[in-house]
DNA sequence: GCAAAAGTGTTACCACTACACCCATGC
DNA sequence: GCATGGGTGTAGTGGTAACACTTTTGC
């Protein structure tokens, strides 16, 4: 490099998002090392020189919570923002970019982590920035939740309406009106019918339900104009 | 840096936004220096270590853009995002938060600064990534304009109804019905009325507008829930 | 009077809300 | 039968879109 000026260390935080009704669950993980040593925490990486931040935070969720590549290759991953304070690492200035990641909630991903309910951290109860780091995640889920079909990539390719709707409720934190919910997204094309009926499997009484798919696979917007 | 990994160059890309109907204008400068001497580009300075994103975003409209300090400390100014593309720079890695400002278009301020119509950039007609990230400003800027009252700081403190609906048109890039325009802003509680009447100065003709201003101070978010 | 700019009113339409009600199954 | 969960319909409400019309000025 021609630069030779002192400069923060920079890194990759990963806020790791899944839905299990009716609780928003975010991945933490016992830090190894000082600070903070076996505290919960987001996992995290310095970016290498080589690599982007996208591929580092990958590599986070490889290196530090164990998950098979296959399974990171999968994970619907975006850029959050960036944490600068200045003394928010008392090892030195470090700036984190952070990213959110969205995971279907399957048992067996993740076996050594910390699972804990999102919007349920103690005050304090996280290390570094991290509560922030984590509010901004949940805060940009929720408003994406309004105006994208995101939700696809949180529930199995086909699903109950009334899991969708718990996601929703578990997401937004409060409930929606199942027949409105129902109409809503229908009617929006977000979602549609697939042709067969839910074998009656582990199911205690009640009408058989229709499953349903996201109408749309890739990651779409519906832009809703200002008059 | 010497004692530690070797890392990326941490920088900041500042691109501020005016409105001047019909156009939305960005400021570029031309560059002082290699790669890329005598182009016109999105100001940026390398970021210190004792000065937080923010911060250096402010320095750099001092220090490139010849702003004074006053100007500076009033705009509007928030993060827009990271890029860190592995050969966005010819002279190694560097990673660049880009921060968004929107300032009001009074003529004295940037005498130097070449304004740009922003949707109007000849295709590879920026340096680096600078097209990539004066989009996703642009791009930002039309987003809130749909749920904040963010216009509030591209306009003086008091405005004709006129003037706020010809920046909406040329943020929106298209038209928007006069009447409806109207009564929707006036209805949210956006903007109210004036008590006093514009004086006939400079105008040629026409009933004398009422001026309004925004009924919010601060920068607010109307939450419109999803069912 | 006429053009221009500002402001008001009207109507049809559509989306949202909050319900009530019907359907299909297990026990 | 009855509880349970799935699915449908509807009436009231309120916002939106497109348009016509009135008011107040300069010339």
């Amino acid at each position: 490099m021609s630069f030779k000026l002192e400069q923060p260390v920079l890194a990759v935080d990963v806020v790791i998002l899944r839905v299990r009704p009716p609780r928003l669950e975010a991945l933490l993980l016992p830090r190894p090392d000082e600070p903070f040593r076996g505290a919960l925490a987001l996992p995290g990486v310095a970016l290498r020189i080589e690599e982007t931040l996208f591929e580092a935070a990958r590599r986070t969720l490889r290196e530090k919570a164990g998950w098979p590549g296959e399974a990171v290759q999968a994970l619907y991953l975006e850029q959050l923002a960036t944490f600068d304070a200045l003394y928010r690492d008392p090892r030195g200035r470090t700036v984190s970019v952070a990213y959110l990641g969205l995971a279907r909630s399957t048992p067996t991903l993740f076996p050594g982590g910390a699972w804990q309910a999102a919007d349920a951290i103690p005050p304090g109860g996280l290390p570094f920035d991290h509560e922030e780091i984590l509010a901004a995640a949940v805060a940009r889920l929720r408003g994406k939740l309004r105006y994208t079909n995101i939700a696809r990539v949180l529930l199995p390719p086909a699903f109950r309406i009334e899991e969708l709707q718990a996601a929703y409720e578990a997401i937004l934190g409060r409930a929606i009106n199942r027949s409105n919910f129902r109409n809503k997204l229908l009617k929006l094309g977000l979602i549609e019918q697939e042709r067969i009926l839910l074998e009656a499997v582990g199911r205690q009484g009640g009408r058989p339900p229709h499953l349903y798919r996201f109408a749309r696979a890739r990651l779409e917007a519906e832009e809703r104009d200002f008059l």
